[in-house]
DNA sequence: TCGAAGCCTCACATCAGTGTGAAGGTCAAG
DNA sequence: CTTGACCTTCACACTGATGTGAGGCTTCGA
């Protein structure tokens, strides 16, 4: 599929896709016209793409993790070839990930109890 | 306290003191010689903004919550004068921080299944 | 064959978060 | 009184993510 159609299947602009692969998120192929050429999985990709990035993760992050991320079953790397420093540094993104999820459910929890505090009374 | 000892006690180089003053996440009062001048609670204030712009809030965002954020008891603006709207604002900002929870927490979830998966075989 | 639509690259613009430095005021200690 | 540490504002610069437009191809349908 072109670029147009993937930016209309995903909402996000050519303008995005283009970025995201200068940045190594996406390798479409080429067709002879220099046409840029995406198979059916870019549609998720970019999904996973653009969740990770409103979740605030910058473009090397997930570019580090994007690899693995492929959906469950089809291992992607072969695990044979997964040096220990590879998933050392994956535990390390890892970690950072749920880092944020500690903060954010932490402050969601204060939010929540706010508003459990102040809606019961409330008019 | 003044700027460079908050800087020091949270680590915060005053440039982004000073910036997030100008975002209105902190309103230090004014010396008779113009130096700010920081309450102790700022200190813990500060670490909430960091937390929270290391997940990936923008200043606006965390500008909308942080009034509602001081720890868990002294509930900072009055519950009587809080509206309705208001209220609603705070849940739509609670569902936005959820989101990313959720993603996150998949990702996580993912590559933590990758690397059990790997990790036992792998050399 | 011509025009529109879609694609290409290049480049400049914006915003948020940050770094850095200049030019100058305040204050305490020597 | 001077020096040095600390404070002030102002301003320019960078990065990452994104918007926007120019100039020029290709492709397809009337």
């Amino acid at each position: 599929m072109r670029i147009g159609e993937l930016s209309r299947r995903t909402g996000v602009p050519t303008r995005l896709l283009r970025y995201y692969e200068e940045q190594h998120l996406l390798h479409p192929e080429r067709a002879g016209n220099g046409y840029r050429s995406y198979p059916e999985s870019a549609v998720a990709r970019v999904g996973q793409i653009r969740g990770l990035l409103d979740s605030g993760l910058t473009t090397e992050m997930i570019r580090a993790i994007l690899p693995y991320l492929c959906g469950p079953g089809h291992l992607v790397p072969a695990p044979e070839d997964v040096p220990a420093q590879t998933a050392a540094l994956l535990q390390g993104h890892i970690d950072r990930i749920q880092s944020r999820i500690d903060c954010l459910a932490r402050n969601r929890d204060r939010l929540t109890a706010y508003l459990a505090a102040v809606r019961p009374g409330g008019r």
